[in-house]
DNA sequence: CCTTAACTTCACAAATTTCTGAAGCACGCG
DNA sequence: CGCGTGCTTCAGAAATTTGTGAAGTTAAGG
């Protein structure tokens, strides 16, 4: 009895916790079913669920399902994990992959800049909002070297409070 | 006419610049309008332009530019100032505000903290997905002591290569 | 004061995005 | 080899977001 209620509050407490972290992804600019897939899988006690089981917390079609796994396995927050001898999949996120999706908006970095060196050259580097668009630059340049040893930082403070992985 | 020619390909120039810009940050999930106006501010010589400036180089109504700039301030990409002696106001993207705006995700990073203390402890800190969501609470602690050393770094290194403000 | 320029707000129309149900495909299992 | 499960794709319905015109507000200038 206590049992069943403890689970059933569980659950609760969970689908509440999904759906909050989910909405303040969702206001950080990540589409709302990729947000809500996210936040379900982290807050999963063994990191991954099944296509069946993500369809069933969230109540979405399996379509919706298929659509949010594949924005995360697109830019890395989750990886699929095939159960051997069954057409089951799992989406999971490992802990150290998803981190380094976070900051790794190296893409959208390097388009960034080539954007501004386009925005140079076609302005003239020697006009004000050349100089200007030159020092956004040079930012940007900055601050993509300094996420990776950001990231290297992390992996040894990382390593020290919580041991190795 | 060089004269003339040259202006016209300039503005020309600018106008592709802004657009393809403004389609990157776009792409990068900031709202469609607000990405427009930053660009054009971005690109113009003085940094700051008029409402009506922004209206006409945009095709855009004066609606649409309020709504943008709202935006912008808010998330401190841009300040407005107002023309002394005059009802126009002029929008101005300062070199160090908006650097750190981008950075400064800083409300953002407190409410995901928020929201995972808060899965930490509707989950139970002594379960799984508990320790996880600890680890993922820590990083985003990490990030943000990090991110202001980041900032400082970053002040110093432009002083020396783009001299004082 | 009254006029009028400049920005803002509001309600609605249009465009875009998002999610679903249904059909399709692939593969493990009997 | 064929059945049936499980994921994916697709077309369309629904909801949300976005941008506009028009009315409203504030304040400069006569």
């Amino acid at each position: 009895m206590t049992e069943s209620a403890s689970s059933a509050r569980d659950a609760d407490a969970v689908s509440r916790f999904v759906e909050s972290f989910a909405a303040q992804l969702v206001e950080a600019g990540m589409p709302r079913m990729p947000a809500r897939v996210f936040a379900a899988l982290l807050s999963s006690d063994e990191g991954s669920m099944t296509s069946a089981g993500l369809g069933e917390q969230l109540r979405i079609s399996p379509a919706a399902v298929s659509g949010a796994v594949r924005y995360l396995a697109q830019t890395h927050m989750v990886s699929r994990e095939r159960e051997p001898g069954s057409r089951r999949e799992r989406y999971r996120v490992r802990g150290d992959q998803w981190y380094e999706a976070l900051t790794n908006r190296d893409a959208v970095l390097k388009r960034w800049e080539q954007a501004l060196r386009e925005g140079v050259t076609s302005l003239g580097a020697d006009t004000p909002a050349g100089r200007r668009m030159s020092e956004t630059l040079a930012f940007f340049e900055f601050l993509e070297s300094e996420l990776a040893e950001l990231m290297e930082r992390w992996r040894v403070h990382r390593e020290k409070t919580f041991g190795p992985e």
